[in-house]
DNA sequence: TGTTACAATGGGAACGTTCCCATCTGAGAA
DNA sequence: TTCTCAGATGGGAACGTTCCCATTGTAACA
């Protein structure tokens, strides 16, 4: 059982000093004579030397780790927004820790405690229940994922689901349709909202009754979209379309429409949010707000180093990407 | 600009030492007395100190943080997975950190290194090419994911593909089938020979011959699922029925299908595998061997438990889970 | 009263780096 | 030859903990 070797160890194997061996490791373009150098990288090799990151952190006060908090993981979209995080974060040589709170805001708590003992480099949060002065307090480079309004202090890359929603509903509309259900995901604070928001715009501009019944709340799962379908069919006056906050509702409607034994979209129509993978493999495809999630991912980093590389200081910056319909087989015009 | 508050400060503070705040801090049952205690608490509190995790890693060797490695963190499977695994790890107060290697062997190497670098308490690894070899080298605790039989050294978890295969051959044997396709993922090593030799082994006791043109090997996307199809319906005598190494490929295989306009599963029957969510919402809904997702999760987390508290030195371990034939709309006996 | 034992606490070294500053060397200028 | 300067290298402090060992205080006991 064999000690790790130090850069000491090396410095001594290669007759230099351990400032010399950090020179070479850290490769902060230091000067070394290349045949210092050579010699440096020879010991290394030789005892099998690694880098210890930690002694480093707590030296620099960097640990290049970021997280990404976010409420659900196993919903798709997250994945792929991920992955635009760190193909871009990766140059940097950053890793990325998930978190994953599972809508539970004490959970959410506790990772940004994480990130602060972890001494995290920053954080890349899509906000469950933390509100803007408690991101603020942990003193990290923050950017905020998801098209919220309440972060004034932050940087932001989200998308307009207001104007997705209206893009969902005219589809609707031109298609005939004039009574749209909107199902709503229940812990959703401010992207829910602007959901609601562009639904009661659509509603105004198009001389169109807002009735809140046609309104659901329900969790932000499969089953809350049965639920939603089970009691919007049930009502006095069902809705011919509906229009679901993400896909994953959609997905149930879809399932217990298919249980009813309603036929899509001729006696319901189905419009769905984000284009996640599944979205075109129901049967009928869904059509959907498609993101660009990939992209999300990729600016959010993009925002993100700028102020870990501390660029010249600048304001909270927003970028909202625009939903583009995907038209596909859950839409059509209504029996007569 | 102030610097954050040490246990040098909090000591000061509290009128203790600073061995005596960390005895405080560092919970480990240590004997301090009541009222000191609740002197530091008080000045924690009031310096608003948080524990440096980096300086105590480094003294103590110990970050509590392991990586979880897969190669594609956009297939619903690992996420799954991976809830298993933090809802297990978060009682010893370990966090996860996501390697995503997109089936890349040099990006797997990398993560390795990383995992060393950083001091990664251990790894949870699908691995994609590294070796028995190269993970020993690593020196961490090592659990691997998957049914691979290539890793002696180490506990595994994973599920039986083999029977998992059977399974859904016997199903479709029982429904009459006899003429069935197997598409394999092309960077599958291990667990896609297993499927291989449970295919075989199943055509070996129905007394059926092994048509090598029927077995197809193609990426592990939906592309790949979809290029599947294509090559097998064009064959000379095309099978009544295929089983999909996974649900990825499965709903690759179904969206072509729908393309083309055969009727499913009265003109091609499909089994998948693992079960993600998509499967249940493709229509008609996937037939597909379910696997524990969140319980291998959990095993494996437990597994790496048992390494990290250095319990009584034990063999490598391997637990396989069983999959489970899930039957759902994608298959039926075959048109007369 | 002196001895022993144990619980509570403190002092300093150690973990492996990086950073600041000092020293050394040799080349070119005076 | 001496001086200056810049590049290469080295020595030691510092980062914030934890751990080892020593010291103190108190109670129990002979």
């Amino acid at each position: 059982m064999k000690r790790r070797p130090t850069i000491i160890d090396v410095a001594a194997k290669a007759g230099v000093s351990k400032t010399t061996v950090s020179r070479v490791v850290s490769g902060d373009g230091a000067r070394v004579r290349d045949e210092t150098r050579s010699r440096v990288l020879e010991a290394i090799e030789e005892l099998g030397y690694t880098h210890n990151a930690v002694a480093s952190s707590l030296r620099t006060d960097r640990t290049h780790i970021i997280m990404l908090a976010i409420p659900d993981i196993t919903n798709p979209f997250w994945p792929a927004v991920a992955r635009g995080v760190q193909d871009e974060m990766e140059v940097g040589g950053y890793s990325v820790v998930f978190a994953n709170s599972d809508w539970d805001d004490q959970r959410e708590k506790m990772f940004l405690k994480m990130a602060r003992r972890n001494r995290f480099d920053a954080i890349l949060i899509n906000p469950v229940r933390v509100s803007n002065d408690e991101l603020k307090a942990t003193g990290l480079a923050t950017v905020v994922l998801g098209s919220h309004e309440d972060y004034p202090d932050f940087d932001i890359v989200g998308t307009d689901s207001h104007s997705g929603t209206y893009q969902a509903l005219e589809h609707l509309y031109e298609l005939g349709h004039r009574r749209i259900g909107l199902i709503r995901g229940r812990r959703q604070s401010r992207p829910g909202h602007s959901r609601l928001l562009g639904y009661k715009d659509f509603h105004r501009t198009h001389g169109l009754v807002y009735d809140p019944s046609l309104v659901i709340q329900v969790p932000f799962d499969e089953e809350g979209g049965r639920e939603a379908l089970r009691r919007l069919i049930n009502s006095s006056e069902p809705p011919t379309a509906v229009v679901a906050a993400n896909d994953i509702l959609a997905i149930g409607v879809l399932q217990e429409v298919h249980e009813v034994g309603l036929r899509i979209p001729e006696q319901l129509s189905i419009v769905g949010m984000d284009d996640i993978r599944a979205a075109s493999a129901t049967t009928p495809p869904l059509t959907t707000v498609a993101k660009p999630k990939y992209e999300m991912g990729r600016q959010a980093a993009r925002f993100l180093l700028d102020r870990l590389h501390n660029r010249p200081d600048f304001g909270p910056r927003r970028h909202l990407f625009s939903g583009k319909l995907q038209r596909r087989g859950s839409t059509g015009p209504p029996d007569k």
